[in-house]
Parts: structure tokens; sequence; C-alpha cells
DNA sequence: AAATAAAGTTTACAACTTGTTTACAACTTG
DNA sequence: CAAGTTGTAAACAAGTTGTAAACTTTATTT
């Protein structure tokens, strides 16, 4: 699970990007000025930097510049006003920008291509007998391909991401089928049983009776 | 115990939340315009605002404005369900909203989380052995997962926010099951008698003889 | 562009879970 | 000990989830 830090002063925003990382099953710690972001490094080594630029007394700035030497990938987020801003900060060796206000899954793209740049870690996750590639877009099971539908597969993925979590219904209709459902529907639960099927995961995938479900992974 | 003031124009409904958050442990004090809260403010400085945005002659926004500088967090409780509302009130600085009619459960949650964001909360909660998980609505005991039913779960969080107090039928039935019983039922009992095996809580959750029960933890 | 195949959704009903009631045993209290 | 209260197991109804199959949409092939 990769480590990512959020340096922006604005709560809100903060906390909105935090909430669709997390979803995404990233890791994520909050600083809301320079000067706490550079406590929360010293024991928080995260794979990825989103720095907002526009951080109160050049903070900013002064922070990418740090950054820039060391290993760490940095996306910065930038108000729209500032134009200007982006290519001095690409300059200043900033990987990736992005502009506010944007969508989460605008950021959710880059971030994966940024971390894909620098050689993540690993795009391969095992999980009991189970294997999978996100750069292939493969799920193994005891070695041999299990063929996951699209919608099944970012169920997978939503899952694994929010492991022992459980996951409302809306929640996962939101984050697969990318909108909130008006009134009934028993489209999950149809896809949850077929993963449970393809991947032979009936006791692992538990019901969370009139909430949801939830991925029980021990590790 | 944490204070809170509700900022709401209509008796019923201030009313309402008042009676939900008093039982879950919060001092609660109410203003039903802007210009009441701004006097109950001057001696009351509450850990969080529960503040209707749709007060008359726009008050509520006013408000959020006044409160937006300050170290306080906001909640915003609103009848629009449009979007555009909810990311104006988060873009002006509430914490978080929350749209009407809801909850009592959810405007709890909300209120723990936002509380927690600020540092007052913890997330997870410890009772000998027995770990809780607010967000992930998981209860572990010995570090393997509880499953609790819907009603039993939200009578422990009852217990929890009220412990070593004894509480009678009454109240947990108003509270988790969000009605008024007339006449006789053993449900209390038998759903008590249930989280007393799941959790091996035989002996701290103590009967209180013609009267109701109580949860005893020493810390 | 039509035919075909695959994926996704809805429907209908079976199977199961939960919450509640009932009945009776065990306990508390005066 | 007697009356009333609580513990416990089992039965039940209501509602939720599992499942197969029909149906609709989307993608692929010809």
């Amino acid at each position: 699970m990769e480590k990512i830090i959020i340096i922006e002063d604005d709560p809100a925003i903060s906390d909105l990007i935090k909430l669709n990382l997390e979803l995404a099953g990233y890791d994520c710690r909050q600083a809301y000025s320079g000067q706490e972001a550079q406590c929360i490094l010293t024991d928080f080594s995260p794979d990825l930097v989103l720095l907002d630029i526009s951080l109160p007394d050049m903070e900013g700035y002064e922070l990418l510049d740090r950054f820039k030497n060391s290993e760490v990938p940095v996306i910065f987020l930038t108000a729209r006003s500032a134009l200007i801003d982006k290519v001095k900060g690409l300059k200043m060796g900033a990987d990736d920008y992005i502009v506010k206000p944007f969508e989460a899954m605008e950021l959710l793209a880059r971030i994966e291509a940024v971390l894909r740049r620098y050689g993540r870690k690993s795009d391969r996750m095992d999980f009991g007998g189970l294997e999978i590639d996100l750069e292939e877009r493969t799920v193994k099971r005891d070695g041999f391909i299990v063929d996951l539908t699209l919608k099944e597969y970012e169920l997978l993925l939503l899952l694994i991401h929010n492991r022992n979590k459980a996951l409302s219904r809306e929640k996962i209709l939101e984050h697969v089928w990318d909108y909130e459902y008006i009134g009934e529907t028993r489209t999950v639960d149809i896809h949850i049983q077929k993963i449970r099927k393809k991947l032979g995961w009936e006791d692992r995938i538990k019901t969370v009776y009139k909430f949801g479900y939830r991925l029980e992974v021990l590790s």
C-alpha cells in the first residue's frame, strides 16, 4: 500500500483528497503547513507527495525545493489563477501538476501514472492463492488466469483496497459504477456472487447484513 | 464531555438532535437564530457547531463565514440534496455536511469523525481485549472480528457511550429502536444476552434489577 | 450494417438472517 | 417463600440476500 502525504492548507480540500485516495487504497497523511509537513516526514516516508504550491509564505516552493533532490515524486496542486506556477513548478522538479478544482478520477490517474513512472514497488499483490497484477490487469488463482470482467475486476480491487472494512452497497455503487443509484438494485449483490464463485472466495467475502460486504483477510 | 451548539430554527428538529446528542454524551446548547447563536457563543465555547444552512435571511451562510476563521469545526445541515450546495458549503469552510432528513446514527458518526479529525477523539476504542473501529464498523475480540448485527452494534455503542451509567430499558429502546415502546417487550433483554455472549462480557454488562443495564469498565 | 457474442442488469423465487415473541426456568427481593 | 423480574432456548414472521435465468445493453465479428 503506497503512502502519500497531502500538504494542503485548506482542510476541506485536504479531507476530500484524503477520502478519495483512501478509498483507492492509499495510506494518507495530512499536513496543513510546511512546518507540519517536515514533522510528519520524519517518521512517514511517503512514496509520493501531493503539494499545494500556494501555501502561505511561499512555503510550497521552499518545500518543493527540498524534495527535488530526494527520490520521492511530487505532484503539485495549484489554483487556476496561477498559471505561471505550473511552468515554474515543473522547472523546479515537480513530476506533474494538477489544477484546482479537479476531478477525483483525474487526480487518481495522475498519481498512478507518476508512481508507475517511478517504478512503483510492486504492481503485484498476493492474497492466499490469489495473485493480482495491476499492470497486466490479470488475476491468477493457483497459477491459472481467472477471467474477470471489468466490473468484477474493479469490484475486486475496491474490496482489496478496503480489506477488512465493511463497505456499504452505496459506496460500492459510487466507486465501481460511478453514480449514486436511486432506488433498488441488486447489481452489487450479483457481482459479489460472481467474484465469490470465480475466486473461490465464498467464505472470505462476508455479507454484512443490511449494510454491504466485507473482504476478510488475516495477515 | 464535548460541547456542541445546535443552530437550527425549527424547534422540533433542534430538540430531536439535542436529545440524541445528549444520550451520546455531548453537552448541548440550542440557538434558534443567527443572533441568538452569537449571544450564546460569548459564554459557551463549543467544540463543534451544527449549523442549519437554510436559516432565514441567509444567516446560515453568514455564520459559516464567521466560523471559518475560528478553530471550531462546523457541520452543516441542509435540506437541499443538491451536490452544488454541498460543495459550496465545503468550500466555504464547513468540515462536513449532512442532508435532512437524516438518521440519528449518521449524525453521530459524522460528529465523531469531525471531532476525531480535529484531534479530539480516536477512531478506535479499546476495552479490555475488545477493539472497536467506528469507521470500519468492526468489532474485534482478541484480534478476530466479532460479527454483530445492526441492533447489537448500536446497543454496544450506546452502552459504551454511557459506560458505568445505568441505562433504563426505556432509554435503550428509545435510542436503539427509535421509538417509545408501548407495553411489554423482552427485546432489549434478549439483545443484551446476545452481546454478552458474543463479546464475552457476561460479567461486564451488569443487570440493574427492575431498571435496566450498566456496562462496567474500570479505567 | 447485421449477426453474434459477451457483459451487465433486472426479475423471480428460494434460502437464509434478523429481530421479536413466547414459554418456561432460574434468579432476586422483600 | 411468593411475587415479580430476568435468563435462555426455541419458534416465528418479516425482510434481506443467494441464485438461476430472462432480458437489455454493449462490444465484436462478419
